[in-house]
DNA sequence: CTGCATCCACTTTGATACTG
DNA sequence: CAGTATCAAAGTGGATGCAG
């Protein structure tokens, strides 16, 4: 198995020879949430071939950026995870999903929107100077899912599933059925006042301005 | 000519079908420096195929990342220029980099080193933090090739050949012939003191403490 | 010369089927 | 569940051709 590589010595070039090829960083996100089971990100990634899913997934081990671990006790199996050189990828994915999601155009019908990209798109929309000195906590349920947001003194974590403290607000926006539950959409939808609260009201214009949508330039 | 995408409404995914395929993000990495001709595009990118080449910059002007000038007057041709859309890709880009360079491993026989990787280099060293209300500049002699690097009220711009203004220190690392001019040798060799120096000398320590070369974690 | 287009061998990807 | 096997289609790398 030869690497193909760009014959430059150059981080970027470094970079895209670990990270560049097809699906992988796509992989890499979905490991920044939690560790997966094989199975969860075959679906996680709607559409990935599974023959390429396992090849990735040799590769990015091989690299150093995910482990193959063999789930101990009560739900065995396989679990992949990010290495700490794995996790130090974040910074950099979070800027190119900034930068990509200034060119989202209008979805695409057969767009599908899974929930780690809502947890991708928090931490992308999240501008720490507004959020500077900040405490506070959000849930947001959008059909079925649920992602929390919590900010410790300026300091963000996100994640699947219920918040780990009591939110202070629960946002439960109303879609209409045909609209996709994307980030940006869930947030005009916030704007227009068409959303359930629970809990402090307030919060909401706070986070409206702490996690802003990227626009096109 | 239809693209492959990922089938997600997300902005890394989007990120990727833009500059995501091979080679893509070295020839913006190359135009990020000025913009260029193809045949310097092609010497600059050793060994990328020219249909490939051909092709990318197809892709990228259709994605409006870059444009395609006919250069006027004098030295008439075709000049291929990022647009405003693709310049903003520089901090994702950087960010890439910094991560890559944290993976580089010892140089392979055959890598080359091109002066834009040097110039990439110096922006993704750049360490905002040190340089705060810094103002200095310096040019880099290597081999023939100049580079230079001018912080104004810590603000940073660099760039191929002789710098604007008269430089406070021009720095000539002395290489032994069998190094490679990686950045990474450049500041090893100059953090042993085996550097050409004329100007303020002072400025070195300067440099070295604003331009720090990201480390393996 | 520059700026590609064409052709061809080879590799990777996508889709589907199948197995321990 | 966690992959491997198979095969067609698309993409890549390398060489060459050719018009302005």
């Amino acid at each position: 198995m030869k690497r193909r590589d760009f014959g430059q010595y150059c981080g970027l070039a470094r970079a895209l020879e670990l990270v560049g090829e097809r699906w992988a960083l796509l992989i890499v996100r979905n490991l920044i949430v939690r560790p997966r089971r094989y199975s969860e990100l075959q679906t996680g990634l709607s559409g990935i071939p599974t023959n390429v899913l396992a090849t990735r997934l040799k590769e990015l081990e091989q690299a150093g950026i995910v482990e193959r671990q063999v789930a101990p006790a009560p739900a065995r199996g396989v679990v992949y995870a990010l290495t700490e050189v794995g996790r130090s990828l974040e910074p950099a994915l979070l800027s190119l999903a900034r930068w990509g999601a200034t060119q989202l155009g209008d979805p695409q019908p057969g767009d599908v929107v899974t929930p780690e990209g809502a947890v991708l798109s928090l931490r992308t929309a999240f501008q720490p100077s507004q959020a500077a000195g900040l405490t506070a906590s959000w849930e947001i349920h959008v059909r079925g899912a649920v992602v929390h947001a919590v900010i410790t003194d300026g300091e963000l974590v996100t994640g699947l599933g219920p918040a780990p403290v009591e939110p202070g607000l629960v946002m439960v926006p109303q879609l209409a059925d045909d609209q996709l539950a994307a980030y940006r959409v869930i947030i005009a939808v916030m704007r227009d006042g068409l959303v359930e609260l629970r809990g402090d009201r307030e919060l909401l214009d706070t986070f409206l301005r702490v996690f802003t949508v990227p626009l096109a330039a």
